[in-house]
DNA sequence: CCTCCGTTATGAAACGATTCAGACGACTTG
DNA sequence: CAAGTCGTCTGAATCGTTTCATAACGGAGG
């Protein structure tokens, strides 16, 4: 129904071949028959098919993001900072999500790879998805956001979140909490792996008792997740109760906080709370949120660029980036009694 | 490179017709064949490529979604609406943001006309921009939402904002307030200008006072908006400040209250606020937060669903739908003091 | 044995754009 | 004046798929 390159050819009295140079190569064509040809495109208003050019050239122009929470704020200033990436290279985005569980991930990159998307982004759910091996056989670029390369071939910007993990549990630890939580998922990322890692071993060298660490496991990493993790620990008898806890985003630790105020229980005073990615939203809790910050929108950015270079071929290098996470101290651990003495009483 | 239809068909030793059956219509194809030709394409790897299906077909397989704010996360609740519908139905969601300036709405908007994308929803920017007239002329339908239909001639989502104004400022006015703010924005969006009409006519009910509002049109409906706005409103003269505020948004109010805590005014007790959308948000803000609940992902499954039935054709008759709006009330409006009594005094 | 029919497979024509070799004048140049 | 050059335009081939008219084959019925 719409107007195809060959009715403005026939308005403007030219061939096709004509109109297609008026678009791509202006230059070539004189400026008679240049202007006669917009008039007629103008007329008709034309407009060109994406896929018949996408179809001709090989590749299309449009490139795939795959988030595993689009509620997640995190994931939203990432997807912001791929737009400024990609938007200015005339290239259109398609956001997927897929929830944190494979076969949505799974099917999303079947339809990306029909779509022969110029490349993806992609925070992979926990096992990397062997759809993710094909489309790179198949030569479409993958880069990894917020999660390590497995091998050195190909590109993946990270964050060291043994380090964010670290970074937590040493500001708890050194505010006095000797009994901590760590709120991770069930789904078992990668990303939540390493936090718990480094909570652990600073947890560690700070105790020498590996029971110091308290690990909950709710089904998703959201603030209902966070509620469900809070009951739990509200729920322990008080020698056992952690007095602080480490979350693996700050979604859990605002439902963490929910939970605990709702039970009575103060926050930082009788339990302290660090999140994790320093989303906007954590400043403007209830309890202002301590987080570990990572540079969200930089890491979707940065993915962006990594993965446009490598869409244009030539002597692309795979990099793998690694981001440094710092600790923004806020009210949620401000802790006011010394919870050592506190500790060392009980025994 | 990839593996194309006529790769699996040489190595099937069959026609290329014959593998296109296999994909869409197994049954014609004797059970021998079929399987020769499923070997084959698992063999080569082989992906349709949706251009080319697109080119012969004529539509495409893709819906294009634009919102005023992708960081906001009401419209992170709508996308997620459609996508409940849109996924199933086979279709990819190009989501494209707007960010409120109807030059990059434009932009997105000519992109989605050239990959013809079957059909676009759409929260747009004040202005109806003439893309989106241009867009229905050729034949791709467009749902509004958020926004009511300016003409009978195609489908909207919205929701009864006057009414939700009304709501807000009654609560307040219940409550005994007397001079309120409302805190919109500058980019004149009809939403916020029907909250406002709201508002006033029930501030103007109630108090038969035309001052009794004051409007604020901070230059966006963001956090860092609210925190603008709260500041002019604390730099008021105590005789003329506002007791309380109805903000277009939660975001803004979200910001409100930051900046109120931050200058040492009292939520609920100095001032009340009333934010609107309901995000989840609103209700783990340092003072929960009273807010126009609206009915996010159903807005958005709605237009979705809309707009598949007139991508479909076939006797589609435009429907302007009006959700209704409720208030949520929480700790930021819970004022204890009379206001009445307080303002009466004063005069 | 012939005809007819149903099942299955074929091959060519589209879809809309881009590209490229070549045509055609008009001009230079030796 | 012939040959070459330049600027401009043409027309056909091509990308990968779907569709559709048609062919090939086998079996049933007369």
């Amino acid at each position: 129904m719409p107007a195809s390159i060959r009715d403005v050819a026939e308005r403007a009295g030219v061939s096709v071949g004509t109109v297609s140079n008026v678009l791509n190569r202006p230059e070539v064509v004189s400026e008679h028959t240049r202007e006669r040809v917009l008039d007629a495109i103008a007329a008709l208003g034309f407009v060109r098919n994406e896929s018949a050019r996408h179809l001709r050239a090989g590749h299309s122009r449009t490139i795939g993001l795959v988030v595993l929470d689009i509620a997640n704020p995190f994931f939203t200033d990432v997807a912001r900072g791929v737009d400024d990436v990609v938007d200015p290279a005339g290239l259109a985005v398609i956001l997927c999500n897929s929830d944190d569980r494979p076969e949505k991930e799974s099917a999303h990159l079947d339809v990306l790879a029909e779509q022969r998307v110029q490349g993806v982004l992609i925070t992979p759910t926990a096992e990397l998805s062997p759809h993710l091996d094909s489309l790179r056989r198949r030569g479409i670029p993958v880069v990894l956001v917020d999660r390590r390369a497995p091998t050195p071939d190909q590109c993946a910007v990270a964050v060291d979140d043994v380090l964010g993990g670290r970074l937590a549990a040493e500001h708890l630890l050194e505010r006095g909490h000797r009994r901590i939580a760590f709120i991770g998922g069930a789904s078992g990322l990668p990303q939540v792996q390493e936090r718990h890692a480094g909570v652990a071993a600073a947890v560690r060298e700070a105790t020498g008792d590996d029971d110091a660490l308290l690990v909950l496991s709710p089904e998703h990493l959201t603030v209902a997740g966070g509620r469900e993790a809070a009951a739990r620990i509200v729920g322990l008898p008080a020698a056992r109760r952690p007095t602080a806890a480490v979350c693996a985003n700050d979604l859990l630790a605002l439902g963490v906080l929910q939970e605990m105020v709702r039970q009575g229980v103060r926050v930082p005073e009788d339990f302290a709370i660090v999140g994790y990615d320093d989303i906007d939203f954590a400043a403007a809790a209830a309890v202002p949120l301590t987080s570990v910050r990572k540079p969200r929108a930089a890491l979707g950015s940065r993915a962006a660029e990594l993965l446009l270079d490598e869409a244009r071929g030539e002597g692309h290098v795979h990099v793998q980036e690694v981001f440094e996470p710092t600790l923004v101290v806020r009210e949620s651990s401000m802790a006011f009694r010394d919870r050592t003495a506190d500790r060392e009483g009980a025994q």
